[in-house]
DNA sequence: CAAGCTTGTTCAGAATTTTAGATATGACGA
DNA sequence: TCGTCATATCTAAAATTCTGAACAAGCTTG
């Protein structure tokens, strides 16, 4: 027998009145009733419960028991809760979606990201979010697939068809290794042969569309994603190109030195946001892909 | 004019079991009301939130929309608060406090605090802590004036008049100093001579009962906090007397040695938990400390 | 210390909301 | 095409909650 005794949201409203007007009368003004209406709320509420909310002893005033105080605490939570949910509500009615999910690719600055979507909470705080780090074509397939809304990744890897796509600044790729390995600065191996040492690069599972992003090396690690190939590089196995961003910390502490390699191409990693063109984001992730290029202007500037 | 639509926890309540059970009419079947009656109140809930939550458009099954999911969402979480609400009100019912306040000294090791408290909130989900750190005679003081109910701390500060106590294990005081010290084993001081050299030991603000606990050296720094100590000495400044367990993990790493010192007599720092007897704890409390006991029985069996 | 004001409780009737049950209608499957 | 199941709608009845007034018990003020 599910019976949770038939609480209402009214009942607890009226009490958090009492409780902040400090009386009855008080809370009657507030609420337009009349304040025998609000002794009935309080009444029946305090016998729903089987406790007693209010010191009715001696004094007339309407002064909270600590059982009392607790509920409120608890009164406090649940007026909360149903506050966002009229809040997420008013957005739905006004058009904003239900959430919006956004696919990244790890080489994004993730500096970048985080203020991206602190700004997004702020504007849009009853919008949930569902983020996805991914590599490579994995960004496409999540878009077309539906799985999300928003897409950033490489450019390269987005066929443009049925997509619509927006370019962001790159990142740079620049090579480093750990600062004891042969090709750093200092160390023992001649320039100009970083072929011979064994080169970390991204892949991606699928078998298909196996093209890889920067080779140089013959002899290569293949790995499905950028946090090992990160954690590879601070152990000293071998070397690879990294966005500059996220071994910005690891080079200043020393961790990775930064390699010199003429025969390096691989500069800017491209970035691009973007959507299907048959399904485009609604007011709330448009306006995060707006944050996103806002932002991105506000970079060039320097 | 605050007017934030009169929803009820009772629409909610039917929402859920109608997404739950797919069909409004299975909904008023575990429900025990008529169909009509569900469908009455979802009526209601949609006109009252301005929004669709079904696709009545194609078909007549009863699907939710995507706004519906969101609403649901929503509404779980506005249940969830109420039911906390209820179990809490059983809670108090029963007898059980509204919160339970607890001071314990630094000293005491955080392993068994975390556990113990880890138990509680197992036990007693819906019963808050108040948790402070002091140190020395600030926890009789906290206890006395009732800012806390139960204090955990050196039994040398509890004079025990109107208080309470039952003994636990003490920990075990062990000088220790960083490896680089004059003190330490293999140091350049000869042995038996620390009283030369600089001590950290605790105390308190308060003016009154300045008596320190372990005092060997001339040379002393008075800390107000065992944290300020603990940096201190892993700053290489000084030495001190800790308890063993806080400073285990520094020992083994190598941060801090352990100093050989015939003339150390600082042993076991006794603990002890209290409280006021003209207020003793609720049954929550009780039971926190009767863990706390058991945890020491447990702790001795090895 | 008594009058005057405010506050909380109680009660009866009224207003509102919610319910059950019957009926209509659309969707689905045989 | 028919029978079954599910939802929507309608009406009357049942339950809940509101108001307004009467009353009792502080608190304030003169």
């Amino acid at each position: 027998m599910t019976k949770p005794a038939p609480l209402s949201l009214d009942q607890l409203q009226v009490l958090l009145s009492v409780a902040e007007a400090g009386s009855f009368a008080g809370a009657a003004r507030r609420l337009n009733r009349a304040t025998s209406a609000v002794s009935y709320a309080v009444d029946t509420l305090e016998s729903q419960l089987g406790i007693a909310l209010f010191d009715r002893g001696t004094t007339r005033r309407a002064k909270l028991s600590t059982a009392g105080e607790a509920v409120v605490a608890e009164a406090k939570s649940v007026a909360y809760s149903a506050q966002m949910l009229r809040a997420r509500v008013k957005g739905l009615r006004e058009g904003l979606e239900t959430e919006v999910s956004v696919v990244v690719d790890a080489m994004f600055p993730s500096e970048r990201l985080v203020e991206a979507l602190k700004n997004f909470h702020v504007r849009f705080p009853t919008v949930p979010l569902r983020l996805k780090l991914e590599a490579l074509g994995e960004i496409e397939r999540s878009l077309r697939s539906g799985t999300a809304v928003i897409g950033i990744g490489g450019s390269v890897h987005m066929k443009s068809e049925g997509l619509r796509s927006i370019q962001l600044a790159g990142v740079q790729l620049v090579p480093v290794a750990a600062p004891g390995h042969p090709l750093a600065p200092g160390g023992r191996a001649k320039p100009g042969a970083p072929r011979e040492h064994l080169q970390l690069i991204l892949t991606e599972q699928s078998a298909t569309d196996r093209r890889d992003f920067g080779v140089v090396s013959v002899n290569v690690w293949r790995l499905g994603d950028l946090a090992s190939k990160h954690a590879l590089l601070l152990a000293g196995i071998g070397w690879g190109g990294m966005p500059e961003p996220m071994v910005r910390a690891d080079v200043d502490a020393g961790r990775l030195v930064r390699l010199q390699m003429p025969d390096w191409r691989g500069g800017v990693y491209p970035l691009q946001v973007a959507h299907k063109n048959d399904s485009p984001p609604g007011p709330a992730g448009q306006w995060l892909i707006e944050c996103l290029i806002a932002q991105d202007d506000a970079l060039a500037r320097f």
